[in-house]
DNA sequence: CAGATAGGTAACACTTGGATTAACTATTCT
DNA sequence: AGAATAGTTAATCCAAGTGTTACCTATCTG
């Protein structure tokens, strides 16, 4: 793994691991949940999950009452780093190259520059 | 591939072909400064260069005065929709209406798509 | 037309990634 | 202490992804 947007990207770009996200979206769950939410075994969820916590988008808690359970939680900062990428991209379209795309958009109708 | 986010995911969790999005974030490029720009094989950039446009991220043209040249750019639709699915997830922590505040933000003053 | 140029395709080898089954560690409960 | 529970790790297998070399197609140029 390059960087941390590989590691980030490598975790996500696969619907089990999506799937994860989505669940932690709604609230904290312990791994056997979320072996049952994506439809998965617990030993390949295991894996998931250590995927994710190696890119840093989860992250691991033990519950005080029961040593046993593990609580998996999303982290903001790879999202962050994802989101700031995104928009470095994307500023391609709403940045200086705008003005010249909307000229040629105007001049000749056509597709992109 | 499942969907169109993931395709979208898959094709950037590669170094080379996220490199080439840099590269085609300064202007549109042919198919043999792609494989020079990213320091890899014609075939290899080739190869990439179809799961680039498979997922919609990339899209090539013919150039008029030589059709052997394939030029390659960027196209915005792919882009969004990761765009959203990240703002969605983020409402985890801004909440809905900031989500919303952003999204705005973020497509304000943006081109046709 | 022959040869060069631009690029994509095919076949092969190699590596990586994910699912499964079985075992293992740690903790809780009776 | 012994059995049950939660979760991870190990070993193995198979599918998918990537790079390389060689070849193929289309187009341009002399």
């Amino acid at each position: 793994m390059v960087n941390q947007l590989d590691a980030t990207l490598a975790a996500l770009a696969e619907p089990t691991r999506r799937r994860v996200i989505e669940l932690l979206r709604e609230r904290p769950r312990r791994a056997s949940e979320l072996a049952a939410g994506a439809g998965t075994s617990g030993p390949a969820m295991s894996r998931h999950l250590r995927v994710l916590r190696a890119s840093g988008l989860v992250e691991e808690r033990r519950v005080d009452h029961d040593a046993r359970v593990h609580l998996y939680h999303l982290r903001r900062e790879r999202f962050v780093t994802l989101q700031a990428w995104l928009d470095e991209v994307q500023a391609f379209w709403t940045g200086q190259l705008d003005a010249y795309r909307e000229h040629v958009e105007r001049t000749r109708g056509g597709s992109t520059p």
